[in-house]
DNA sequence: CGGGCACGTGCGACATTGTCGCACGCGAGC
DNA sequence: GCTCGCGTGCGACAATGTCGCACGTGCCCG
């Protein structure tokens, strides 16, 4: 472990330790980071401890592994938080309404939860009722699947701590949704039918800030028959419309 | 600045500043940095020197301002290196030269210019030369402009450093670079047409880790009369396998 | 089932290191 | 030219980081 002198000790410590988790796939344990650094295993820990406090490391209770924590991640995106995404996201959402003629919803991750930030009605004179604060499962809707697809953290936790099934179509199986992950991931959208509610369906895209995290989905919502074709595929016109309007809000959240 | 009984205060403190650079679009002096965060400006220093040398933190030498360095972002592309990424792109790059019929690069930034990480030549017989190692300018090609719409930091080394002409169709100005990035980011590929080479015209999209940072490019290169129509603007079909392969490409790299 | 081992965690003594006041040089503005 | 604000670096010393040790937990093996 170099030391220079005139340099703080502990803060060349503390990023050699976060190189080091970064550098390798595997998380690591106290020993393996002491033992890496040329450090005692006590001293591997108080960084460690401290490096959790901030943020910037996160352990796994059960394997008590260490990894890089979200808080450092983040550094590169420019702290953007839910209102300022539902200022940015505003006029694409009514548009986005307009065009596809459906309720749109744009969310974000919270404790392994979507909550509603901004909701806008279908432009019929449909019932409807707000959704706005309102926290749906993850697993189980387009809007948290594009969410879980770009955090491995959220989708583990949202595993270990069990997929309910809402309706006979939800996603309950750990492989399976890591294959629907993979899917939303590759193909840029999220699609979810009768996996949430009996009869609806929902198509969403991944909003992200300039350095490309993703900070939230925008997703509409809508009866099965009129999103799906008869085998029951996202309709192309209707992606376009979705994946246009999350370009545009990360456009916006972009040049902020 | 607050501070918990246990931790070790001076990382504490270092994330603290880290923290601050990232909230802000400005750049910030020790001064400003000391006052924000109730410190003495002794103490800032030596830890923003701390900073700088394990190169999470880069000061501008004229303006003594400090932003956060390229050693912290880094830690977020989960270490991914050039020879993987090579590894993960091979079989998509020669798919993508065989379903477009041109050349095609993958490229990584470093020091503001495009590297060549791996080059596939166009299937047909015409005389072609290697350029795997290579070194483009990043504002005047598609790969580097790819790069550059996510790489806020390059940008402006890339702009202060001076924007050569190449062609008459270079974009030299700032202010032009700046729309071009954006339109770059908002429709998820890039496209230069004649900034380089006359007569060449590229289409390039961007490879992603799972969180969504971008670690690389990937585009093929050809006679502007084939890749473009005759508006000068990309043909779709292309658009559509270049995307494809990177979408692909982005989806090894996020299963590693 | 019991014992041994490896590990993570946390306490506390004390040596070392981080803190930070001060001085100086530089650049900008008047 | 003078003044002021700032960045930088030196060095005294108080505070803090270091790290050995003990303990609890979980796992493995006999």
């Amino acid at each position: 472990m170099s030391h220079v002198p005139g340099m703080i000790q502990s803060i060349e410590r503390s990023s050699a330790v976060l190189r080091l988790l970064a550098a390798g796939e595997d998380r690591l344990r106290v020993k393996e980071i002491a033992d890496a650094l040329g450090l005692p295993k006590s001293t591997a820990h108080s960084i460690l401890r401290t490096l959790e406090h901030v943020g910037f490391v996160e352990q796994d209770p059960r394997t008590a592994r260490y990894r890089l924590g979200r808080g450092l991640l983040e550094l590169g995106s420019a702290g953007i938080d839910a209102n300022e995404l539902r200022g940015r996201a505003l006029n694409w959402a009514d548009a986005l309404a307009a065009r596809s003629g459906e309720e749109v919803r744009l969310g974000v991750l919270r404790d392994g939860e979507v909550i509603v930030v901004h909701h806008v009605f279908r432009p019929d004179d449909s019932a409807q009722s707000l959704d706005t604060g309102v926290r749906l499962p993850a697993h189980a809707t387009a809007l948290g699947q594009v969410l879980l697809a770009h955090d491995a953290t959220a989708t583990e936790a949202a595993v270990a701590g069990g997929l309910d099934a809402y309706t006979r179509r939800t996603v309950t199986d750990r492989r399976a949704l890591a294959r629907a992950l993979a899917e939303t991931r590759a193909r840029g959208w999220g699609l979810s039918v009768e996996e949430w509610r009996p009869g609806l369906a929902a198509i969403a895209a991944p909003v992200r800030t300039s350095g490309g995290l993703v900070v939230g989905a925008v997703g509409i919502a809508g009866p099965v028959e009129r999103l799906t074709d008869t085998r029951r595929q996202a309709r192309p016109g209707l992606v376009e419309h979705v994946v246009a309007a999350a370009r545009s809000i990360s456009r916006d959240v972009a040049g902020s």
